[in-house]
DNA sequence: TCGGACCTATTGGAAAAACCAATGAACCAC
DNA sequence: GTGGTTCATTGGTTTTTCCAATAGGTCCGA
């Protein structure tokens, strides 16, 4: 049985002729006459009286009609859904990050601007969230680490200065700008190897021929923001990542460029898929209008 | 959204991947990727995770399944149904007779062969019945009058003579023959003016050139024959429609050519439609069998 | 009862779609 | 690696769908 067959009988029974179908499909009604009798001679049936210039159902277009009817209406509904998700009116984006801090901006502004998708937010370090790409678990992540994988699509999305934090008891506390240098010796708590932040942070003193005395790597921010609080050693953290508490007190490094990059992530073969494109497209709005507020 | 497409994404999400897919519905495999793409591009979605040589439904992908499942069910269900209608496993046949006399020998044989049609009949006389035909009101009607009507189809039966029946008392009650010429003046109890039966042995009659005496006229079978029982006068039948009675008895007429002839009628246009085509297929097997049985 | 309006059926040819064979590229199991 | 399997791409062919023109019929009102 044919499709088209099924759709001009359907539009004949319920518009009541073959030339009132003809209009609703906007075909000419020969295809209209052609298609019924096609599927009349098909399965040897006689599906309308033809009455002179009435058509009636017959018993047998009686039966099919009723199922003609559930089958268009699926149609449409069919239809209406991919419409839907296709007019990003519905679907599920599951976004990765490193840390809330990059990504609720993100999120929030998508929320807004697509209010019927459904937002999964799953947090891990880098290494998982690239994996949760490669295998589809998230369709984008927000990391400041950028893959060296050409599977994975990478956009930068913002810049942040890295800050020292430290103890109120500290001989930095009174300060609001130091330079590099001062930092020689200083007893340090870290995160763990593969964080960005340490990495950058590393990279700026190397160069600058400053060495610190790295008393503990921790792998989480909480638990180093804790150890500062204690008066264990200072630390460093992204500006946007940094949680004030009554005993800490941030300070800025003059002469170093030290900085981290949020990067969007999504599978390279992905980035035109409609839910994560409007997602680039969201963090590229919000970035050009950072710089434009910031001149 | 094109029905091509939908049974090819059907086809892949229900068999897991779009080779699999093409062998099911008996295409290339390229038709089915361009087919699903197709779909994809259009709608702006996508329906599967293209994992290497592995497919994975998408939510949007295992929304639109389902409808697409239920969809291909009632087309399943849509096409069974008509392969019974056309296959004459159901169906609703509307037989016109003038009395059930020559009928019921077909509607017999028609519900031996065809158990799962529906039969009605609609008895009346010949006039009602082409009417009835013209207005699709019964498929087909056996009549022993010929409508004069291009629009009607029409074919012949069977042929039955016409019998002479009188009373016990009556002076040819101890008869099996007469010849026509005796019946002259006969008293005679007629069927109304419409009567193929009474035009058959009118014209008889007339040929021989004997006049008889039509004493009455009566619109229905059982009345004539009653009337006959109780003396009234003598009658004529159909040997097939003659109903046995104590005080009544058959006369064959030997030197002439008395006969009605069944036939068996239907809307010419429709002579053709499936049910009807059946009725006449076996109308004509009946007339065959019958014919070599009295060789 | 006659003609205009309206409807379905038919036909031949044009446009569109579905389709395939061949081939490429990626993946997986051995 | 290597062969077997899978999805994607390309071009050209076959099939389907469609239409314009037209015929033949019914219905309705003058």
């Amino acid at each position: 049985m044919n499709h088209t067959q099924l759709r001009s009988f359907h539009a004949v029974a319920a518009e009541g002729g073959f030339t009132a179908a003809s209009r609703v499909l906007n075909v000419g009604q020969p295809t209209i006459t052609s298609q019924v009798k096609a599927l009349e001679r098909h399965f040897d049936v006689e599906l309308f009286h033809r009455r002179g210039r009435r058509v009636i159902l017959t018993e047998t277009g009686r039966v099919l009609f009723r199922i003609a009817q559930r089958i268009i209406s699926l149609e449409a509904e069919a239809e209406d859904s991919l419409n839907t998700y296709g007019g990003l009116q519905a679907g599920h984006l599951h976004v990765g990050a490193v840390g809330p801090y990059h990504a609720t901006e993100m999120l929030s502004a998508f929320r807004d601007r697509y209010p019927g998708i459904k937002l999964s937010v799953t947090v891990g370090n880098s290494m998982e969230m690239a994996e949760r790409i490669l295998d589809y678990s998230v369709d984008v992540a927000v990391l400041a680490h950028v893959e060296d994988d050409p599977r994975i699509y990478t956009m930068p999305y913002s810049r942040h200065p890295v800050v020292v934090f430290v103890n109120k008891s500290h001989r930095f506390a009174k300060r609001r700008r130091i330079r590099l240098a001062e930092m020689e010796g200083e007893h340090m708590v870290l995160r763990e190897l593969g964080s960005t932040t340490r990495l950058a942070f590393e990279t700026a003193i190397r160069e600058a021929g400053v060495t610190i005395d790295p008393v503990m790597a921790i792998g989480s921010r909480e638990a180093v923001w804790l150890a500062v609080a204690r008066g264990i050693g200072i630390g460093v953290v992204s500006d946007i990542e940094y949680i004030p508490h009554p005993d800490l007190h941030t300070v800025e490094v003059v002469d170093a460029d030290i900085y981290t990059t949020a990067h969007v992530n999504c599978l390279a073969e992905r980035r035109d898929a409609r839910l994560i494109r409007a997602f680039f497209d969201m963090a590229e709005d919000l970035k050009t209008r950072r710089n434009v507020a910031s001149i």
